[in-house]
Parts: structure tokens; sequence; C-alpha cells
DNA sequence: GCAATATTTATACTAAATCTAAATATAAAC
DNA sequence: GTTTATATTTAGATTTAGTATAAATATTGC
């Protein structure tokens, strides 16, 4: 039963994350913080962003981009990706249970967990170009 | 209506892919370059799998892990990997068309294609490990 | 064969993230 | 409340995966 030990800088990084619903990357919370007029080391940074995953405060998002993203939502959830525009929105629609046994079945694995990542275009980019 | 080039050096890499069912990264594309007695440039083996990609011929994977995998079968499907020794195969079980149209419903979006990433134990590995 | 085009090569460079060791800050012991 | 121990931050070097560049080589069209 670890102690969570929020000093200041990994507070500042947690409420940026909090406040941001965009799944922002490590180098987007470095521009944020500086917004705010905060700078902190870059190896802080990313040192912090480890730190709150390793508490399950925040979450990690590897979605096939360069970079990691970053998620105040640590309830199981998935996600999808604009083709055009980039944006990466909320999957709250469970993937089936019985996808899972089949591909446990068809596999020989004990199943721990999956990941999604959906691909398409947004409402928005839709609606505005053709 | 593009003819496919296919250079020594292509060919060799593309036999390579084809040949391996274990899903391999670039680095280990040249091991095995390597290990039949050919050397070609870091930037060769790069452009190569690159242009084997955008041919159709091979698939790129972004599992979520640093590295690119590669993989010779370019039918739709999906990936399992184990925790314990980080192996790669195949899911043949297409994700659900119902639960990609309840994504769509859910999130607005014109749906294009999604990859799913399993991750479990394999069935050696529970085999061995206790 | 000779010019035009494509590919390979070696090398430099980039981006994302980690590692290192010194400097600070925080907590525990006297 | 000073001293000692532990944890964290910082700046900078390092790593890893991959891309960009420009010269050298190979291939194709005439
Ligand atoms: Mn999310
Ligand atoms: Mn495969
Ligand atoms: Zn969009
Ligand atoms: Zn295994």
């Amino acid at each position: 039963m670890n102690k969570i030990n929020l000093t200041t800088q990994r507070k500042a990084i947690l409420d940026i994350i909090q406040q941001s619903h965009d799944h922002p990357t490590a180098a987007e919370v470095i521009e944020r913080l500086r917004e705010q007029g905060r700078q902190f080391a870059y190896g802080t940074v990313y040192n912090s962003l480890r730190y709150l995953t390793d508490m399950g405060l925040i979450r990690e998002l590897k979605l096939g981009e360069a970079a990691s993203r970053y998620d105040a939502r640590t309830d199981e959830h998935q996600h999808i990706v604009c083709r055009r525009c980039g944006r990466v929105d909320e999957v709250l629609t469970d993937i089936p249970a019985a996808w899972l046994e089949a591909v446990a079945r068809e596999t020989g694995y004990a199943i721990d967990r999956a990941q999604a990542v959906v691909e398409g275009v947004c409402a928005e980019c839709r609606n505005s170009g053709k």
C-alpha cells in the first residue's frame, strides 16, 4: 500500500492531464505547462508521466503514432483516431467478451486485456471537407 | 497499375518476411539477412520495407512496442502478444462487425478499419513457468 | 553505347524517450 | 533545530528507431 507522493511537478502534470480531454502527448503537456508559465526539466515530465502511470492515476496510450498519449480516464476503454485531423476520441462501447473468448480458444492464450484502435473520419471532418 | 520493381535487395527482404512466421522487426530482418551472408545498407532495409508495404506485399504492424514488425500475411487480421516471452501470434477470428457499428453510432465517425492487440500468456509459457 | 531514371549506399540527422550524476528538496534521526 | 538519509529534480549525454541527403551504382529507353 504505497502512499502516492505528489510533488509540485507531478501535481501540475496530473492537473493538465485531468483537465485535457484530447489525450495529450508528452510534448503537448510540456507546451501546456509553458502556457501556464511553468517549466520543468524535460526528463521530469517523462519521469512524472511514468510515475503517474505506475501509480494508476493516468494511463499511457500507444496508438501506433510516434509518441505516447496520456489519459486521465483510467477505466478500460478504447480509442478512435481521425485519419484527417488526428483527433483521438473515446470509445466506451466494450469489446464483446464473446470475441475475446473466441480469440482465447483460437490461440490457446490466457487473455489479460485487449486494446483496439479504430481508425476513421470524425463527424466534423466529414462535414467540413466534402 | 504500377509495376512492382523487385530489386535483389527488395526480393531478399520480401523472402525473409514471407518465410518468417513470427512478425520480425527491421532489426530482426537485418539479422536474418546477415545469417544468409547478405548485408545491405541500413537505410535500404528500411526503404525496402516501406516500399514493400506501400506496394501491399507486406504489412507493417505497430503493436505498441518500440519497433514496427512486418507481416507477409496481408489479409485483415489481428494479433496477440505474449506478456512473458513477447511472441506475436495471429488472431484470425474477425472483430465483430456489430461492435464496429456500435462504435460508429457512439462516436459519429465513418470507420475505415480497426486494429486490435490482445495481450495475454501463450500456451507454451503457461505450461512451462508454474 | 549514351542519356535518363531509379535504387543503393554511407552518413548525417531527427524524434521520442531513457539514463546519469550532480544539485535540491523532503523526511527521519538525533 | 541541526544533522543525516532518502527521494526528486535538473541538465545534459545517450539510446533507439527511423528518415533525409547526396554521391555512387545499377537499370532502362533509345
Ligand atoms: Mn481515453
Ligand atoms: Mn500477422
Ligand atoms: Zn477529424
Ligand atoms: Zn509466451
